[in-house]
DNA sequence: CATGAATGAGGGTTCATTCAT
DNA sequence: CATGAATGAACCCTCATTCAT
């Protein structure tokens, strides 16, 4: 019924299955029936649809994210667990989405990227700042370089979007336990 | 002299920049300032100067990884040291390749992708078994699943291709060593 | 008006002029004031329109053939009087697209090359149900091979695409008469 | 041994399978194991080796026609019999060369076809006199038409080219048989 | 709101030909 | 004699976008 919304979704699946370059607007309104006009009666350009399922995909995600950070009841432990599990269950929600939103960035024009970017730049501080948290309230170690394990657990999780079939053999609950198991305690005997 | 090696080493600066699909041979061989022609008689198609980038990259990160796990002095702890190690330096050496080959992949024809997948399996498999030796003798946590370890490792450390900056404020030294000790003893106090 | 009639007439007397692969598409849609965006909203491809010119001609040709192989009022020899006609008149009325048929099937690719082929069959079986009925009835001598001389007729008038000016000396009734005196009465004394 | 030779047998086979505009030196030249350099040495172009390919044929053609005409001691129905059987033989003998020949003169320049079509005029006049020869001494019907019986004849034989097959069913002694029976007596009861 | 026709710039690719060696 | 590198023009086709209706 909403014609805007329905465009949305078939692009990500296509830009998802296909690449944005390798998808043409002809190709979405084809697999939906409405012709070029109704794309851009809806969208000034290719690219401000794909800013489009970025902004949405990012804005939900620091949604959620303020609500694990915002939680006065959480220790930083926790807090951390939530932020792994959020990003791996968003993978599994919306897969595509999140296929698109980390491969497909370059393609917005730069005032679009600095958004982005922005924003997602807030997410990661974010997470720097559970993690600062947690050395000076002593659940972490003393001696860490906040920064950088942010980018770890960052890697780590998004790097996923690669390789994680949510309807594969790993669940995702295991998939967040083995991670969160091995950045609090690490591997070593 | 060899313009078979300006063109690739054009292409990948310019794939790096600009993306693969919105980089034409038009804006290579004009870097160069050679013609189309010139182009084509040294590949046959642009996707297959994309393989032989892909190739070239994965192909050199399997040769220095074979002389890691092949050297029988180190124990399991330090061929991951090792590992860590090659990734981040791999981008720090040939950063360009690296982006394009991380972010490119899915423009290869099947076949081309079929061939690196395979690959990148193996590259993955190799760091997988020494997570595996490492809890058999006993230097890892017996209960770790070492297939999702694997992936942790790999997107901690290829997910740094995406912001890391070599001639930045982080050596990157003191970022394989924070990963690394993230990795065994982890960041619980 | 319709810009894809016309498309089709000026591609037709430019295959016929310059031949198939020597007539581009820019050479068509110059010749009409159009953009090439234009030729590929209404054709998917050079090919498809050649497909299109093949596919109306022989239509036409079967579609004329019809109404004499179903008229019960004739005897076979006047029906095979009747085909000749049709073939000659057709070089003369659409002389462009008997030139372009003739000439340039090879350049459909094997899908539109088969269903023309079997189109051209079967319209030269018709003629050998001609052959036939006549031998059966006595009209024609007893001991022919129909076939042979089916492709005799077809061979005998197609040729004539390749000289036969209808603005030249010899009128087109003329050339009938002369063939299908030829083939019924040879020229033997 | 001989290079030039290959080459023109060589590419004969090419253009009869794919069409002249549609092979390209490239085909012909890795077909043989030699560079194109090797090609350009031999010919100045592509055209040329066309025309050389048309003249070997036609110039052949009349030599044998030269053979029958000059035969003071056959009849001009004989005449005629030997030009249909030498016709469709060398259909049969070389049939490739046939089939270009027929197809591809529009790829030649102006003068070589110039040169080509007075060639094959004079093998239809040729005809033409054996045609008025058998009217004058009474082998043939008197009111015939010369010219458009020689068409009528040339059509019947060259269109074979298109459907004859040598390795076929039907044999080239059956063929001509067949043809020139249907010349000489008509099909008519 | 939505369409269908049209644009025009550019993309990847092919290829006959040239020429220094 | 023969090569291999290079050219440059052309070719088929794609596509985001516009606009009158």
């Amino acid at each position: 019924m909403d014609v805007k919304k329905k465009i949305i979704e078939k692009s990500i699946e296509l830009f998802e299955m296909k690449g944005f370059s390798e998808t043409s607007i002809q190709d979405v309104v084809e697999a939906l029936g409405v012709t070029k006009g109704t794309f851009y009666y809806y969208f000034d350009s290719k690219e401000q649809l794909l800013m489009n399922i970025h902004r949405m995909y990012i804005d939900e995600l620091l949604n959620l994210q303020k609500q694990i950070i915002e939680n006065r009841g959480m220790n930083q432990k926790t807090k951390l667990f939530e932020t792994v599990k959020l990003l791996i269950t968003q993978i599994k929600v919306t897969g595509r989405s999140a296929r698109v939103f980390f491969r497909e960035m370059m393609h917005l024009k730069p005032e679009s990227a600095g958004i982005i970017k922005q924003k997602r730049k807030k997410f990661r501080l974010n997470i720097q700042t559970i993690i600062e948290s947690g050395i000076k309230n002593g659940e972490f170690k003393p001696n860490l370089q906040a920064d950088l394990v942010t980018f770890a657990v960052l890697g780590m999780c998004n790097w996923s979007y690669n390789w994680f079939d949510p309807e594969g053999p790993v669940a995702d609950e295991e998939l967040v336990k083995a991670y969160i198991d091995t950045l609090l305690n690490g591997i070593a005997n």
